[in-house]
DNA sequence: TACTTCCACAACGAGAAGTTGTTACTGGGG
DNA sequence: CCCCAGTAACAACTTCTCGTTGTGGAAGTA
């Protein structure tokens, strides 16, 4: 029993006429006979009586109409129902203070028709996100995925690159610098607390020690960006890195500051994962969004060679 | 949307497996597979989670769950609705006082289970039942038509030859015979009033007489079976016919004579009219009933020729 | 009678939907 | 550690459904 049948039905018994009714549904006068002979062969009944003058439904027929009727209706319930679109998009971002949630904060605050819930994975694992993603638990997630680590069925844009700074404290070398170097950082300490080995953010770090001969120091406690934050204004030789437009290491209480890395500028490349065919309009909306108005990055740029070419949006065989 | 693909969804979200689901449909899994995907491209949305160990609806499968449950209980009542067999089977008999009303009404006493609603059709004109079973006003008719006037979609079975006996007065000169054959009524008055030019009866009636040589007195006002009684009882020379059987004249009261036509036996045949293919089960119950339970004729017969031959089923196109 | 309208039938091509055979991935057990 | 069992997807092929165009018959109408 197919939906098209039942409205051919429907749409002959109203208008009168299996003509009129294929003019309506965009179908040859031919098509609506079978569809209609079908649906009669199927049931078993005759629903219509033909005459030289037009069709008029049966008594059979008159019983059945309100029947089709509703299966439509419920059927476009159904349907409605998991619309894309229909329910707010769900976005993981990872952390609610850093560049990619800055961003989807300006696009909901310039599309505010456009529905959407932040949410945050109680994971940090890469891997671990594109399998929630898969599964529909969050429609979108903005990671540092490798491209070569894409499951089948998800695709990733590279749609943000934060530009690195350098969070020093007012006795460091550094302090009046207008700009740095990756290369000058050799030799210095630089203090990164609070990665996980494994996660995306470790990998992120030790490919850029490597590129540029860095030593970061990924160990020990953390105690949390207030903490961090007076450890640095502190130090001497102590340093960090942040990306710039983060609000995670903000505040100026403690005199710090962000000198901008240039020559090539490191970026941390922000990656949106999705499924693959996903028609959510919001979620189109965020893409068009982020590839226009998203921040444009410096053209001398340095970013892990395992994330794929910015703006590239890698197509692994979709289900089915 | 297909019926069949929601029921496949809702088998697998059920089972959990698509192989279960195969099973319990009878298809293979790659059919299932095929059946989801296909659904969930029509949807645009991701409704199973495919694992190494099943699957189960994703958020969006666990919404329209409910609702692909829904459309098959509706589309279940639907069919429900017109299934043959369903409501009772509307048999026109034309007249209840004669033998196939009894037919019918015997049929019924021995099939109580059997739902039947015997009416009656303002027309007497065996084209128009025809054209009110086709257009299902009714669901079969008692009728003599002529095999060559058979509309398409409509299927005739003789399935009752009512043989005539001679109806006369104490004074008529047969009214002490015990069989008559029909040549020997040349030169008798018949008397049927009420026959209406152009109906099935005065078909019939011109070929007997025309069969026999006898002359059989149509016309004249009908004042109904009382007034026809008390003509006939005060007659020596009019005679009427009669199908055994009927209950159309009956009463004793006049002493009136039913004496037996034989070699041949003339039979008026009651052809039963219904639309090619209906599957209801009372029709084909009474079908089945009437081809044995029904009362047998003489071998020695005679009918127009323009009736089929005894039980043969005509079968023109059927629609579609 | 000619003409129109209405629907059904025939033939055919495209595509859907089933089948079997095979592959890829995952998780558990020897 | 590797193999095996289980699950679902992919590929190739067959069948047949479903659409199209073209045509025909029945019934009303000028």
């Amino acid at each position: 029993m197919d939906a098209e049948a039942l409205r051919t039905f429907v749409t002959v018994a109203e208008t009168g006429h299996f003509q009129a009714a294929a003019d309506e549904l965009g179908i040859s006068q031919q098509a609506v006979s079978k569809r209609i002979a079908a649906l009669e062969r199927h049931l078993g009944v005759m629903l219509l009586v033909r005459t030289s003058r037009g069709s008029r439904p049966s008594p059979d027929g008159q019983v059945f109409l309100p029947y089709a009727k509703k299966v439509l209706v419920v059927v476009e319930q159904a349907e409605q129902a998991v619309r894309p679109g229909s329910r707010p998009l769900r976005v993981d971002v990872l952390n609610r203070r850093i560049s990619p949630a800055q961003a989807v904060y300006r696009f909901h605050r310039s599309h505010p028709e456009r529905e959407l819930d932040v949410v945050r994975l109680s994971s940090e694992n890469a891997a671990q996100a594109a399998q929630a993603v898969l599964e529909g638990t969050v429609d979108a997630s903005f990671r540092a995925l490798a491209a070569d680590q894409v499951p089948a069925g998800i695709s990733v844009e590279r749609l943000m690159d934060a530009p690195l700074e350098l969070l020093v404290g007012p006795g460091h070398p550094l302090a009046d610098a207008t700009h740095v170097r990756p290369a000058e950082l050799a030799g210095h300490r630089i203090w990164i607390p609070g990665i996980t080995p494994g996660t995306e953010w470790a990998a992120f770090y030790r490919s850029l020690s490597g590129a540029f001969g860095l030593s970061i120091d990924a160990l020990g406690p953390d105690f949390g960006p207030e903490a961090l934050m007076d450890t640095l204004a502190e130090s001497n030789s102590l340093a960090t890195l942040v990306g710039r437009g983060d609000r995670y290491l903000w505040p100026r209480a403690h005199d710090l500051r962000r000198i901008p890395l240039s020559d090539p500028t490191p970026v941390y490349p922000h990656v949106l994962l999705f499924r693959s065919g996903d028609q959510h309009p919001v979620l189109t909306a965020l893409r068009a969004y982020l590839g226009t108005a998203g921040p444009r990055c410096p053209q001398d740029v340095w970013a892990p060679e395992w994330v794929g070419a910015a703006d590239r949006t890698t197509e692994p065989a979709g289900t089915n």
